[in-house]
DNA sequence: TCTATTTTATATCAAATGCTACATAATTGA
DNA sequence: TCAATTATGTAGCATTTGATATAAAATAGA
């Protein structure tokens, strides 16, 4: 019945991502996002209410596609400590190799935009819960394995992972560099060294 | 000979250091500007040239009084273990106790200009390059001090402390929870635990 | 008192901002 | 073929943006 569109929009969806990913929520305008989905304004406003929105959209793509993607990936994929460990590996791998320092668009945004929207922050907040929640797995079943020292408290380590991934993430833009990113997150990965567990020892 | 300025420059920075910290660059308008500091718009520009001379003026009184006095402060009050444990116990109490979650004025800048601006980027490693160095002074005098385990790379553990600093004041605007904050930097710091030293147990 | 110099206040400027009215185009069901 | 509905393109809205032109005001030296 009625006209159909011209654009699918996951293909928008990214291309927005690109905007917002580089330059943030409030320096993308709405003529920026026109001309990198190629869809005129008020198809923008038609298929998506607002910049907001469009912004809210894009930012739960991206937490999809590339947040929790990898996080799948490499839960499948990998034995727990391992996971975590090719979690900062991939992740300062592709952080130097960004000639646009682009970051992570949720770390940018957690700093950019939750403090001055409630609604986006909650949403925010919970994509750094499900962060914070797989490095908890992962470490529950290293220690489960006994694949690390379990003295540790793996909350507390989850919680560490969860900041130094923040770190990172905002090193990458201004100081992005392979021995300081890499330097920065050694220690910790240090704890989930290969069986360094009492079984072998005694 | 000339016109006397009816301001003080450093009140004036305050008031712009206020408006930059809570809202960024790019989102506080010279109007914004003019309110908070009093100064009309061409006196302003007659003082700092334009916004972006400003904000940098701001971010190195920013630098001088808040990061470095408190840097200088603990290096001569505190034994060095214990200025790093300072360092992070102040920092987390302010944090959540600040309603508006303005973070660091650096952090914030590393992550929104650093990316976008050659010039100040190198004005914000700058700051980066400080605040490591401080962690990596404490940690060479509490090694040599005996007063944690010599085994760590304290290049690297200055790293992560930097690297938790940065996560710390993400996490505190987008998650200023008390239990997340502390526990992000619970592991590192118990690394420098007083005196598990090697000669008392020898 | 006059001049030189800088600061301040009023009132903008052109450009950019988020958003939308309006008319037109494209489709499906009747 | 017509009617109903949604999508698109042009053009423009009011507001805000960074930055200034202009003139008046305030000082110190001549």
């Amino acid at each position: 019945m009625p006209r159909p569109r011209e654009f699918e929009e996951d293909a928008v969806l990214d291309a927005a991502i690109e905007c917002f990913w580089r330059r943030g929520l409030e320096s993308t305008s709405v003529r920026d996002l026109s001309e990198a989905t190629g869809l005129g304004q008020p198809s923008l406003y038609n298929a998506f209410g607002d910049k907001r929105q469009l912004f809210a959209r894009s930012l739960e793509r991206y937490a999809t596609q590339s947040m929790r993607a990898r996080i799948a990936r490499l839960e499948a994929t990998r034995a727990p400590a391992d996971a975590i460990r090719s979690f900062f590996r991939e992740l300062i791998r592709r952080s130097l190799a960004d000639p646009d320092r682009r970051g992570c668009l949720i770390v940018n945004s957690a700093l950019e935009v939750a403090p001055h929207d409630a609604e986006l922050r909650r949403v925010i907040e919970g994509y750094l819960v499900e962060i914070e929640s797989f490095f908890l797995r992962c470490l529950e079943r290293a220690r489960d394995d006994g694949s690390f020292d379990p003295g540790h408290d793996v909350r507390d380590l989850a919680r560490q992972f969860l900041g130094l991934l923040l770190g990172l993430r905002v090193a990458s833009r201004a100081r992005p560099q392979r021995e300081l990113l890499e330097g920065m997150v050694r220690p910790a990965l240090a704890l989930l060294a290969p069986a360094r567990s009492s079984k072998k020892e005694n």
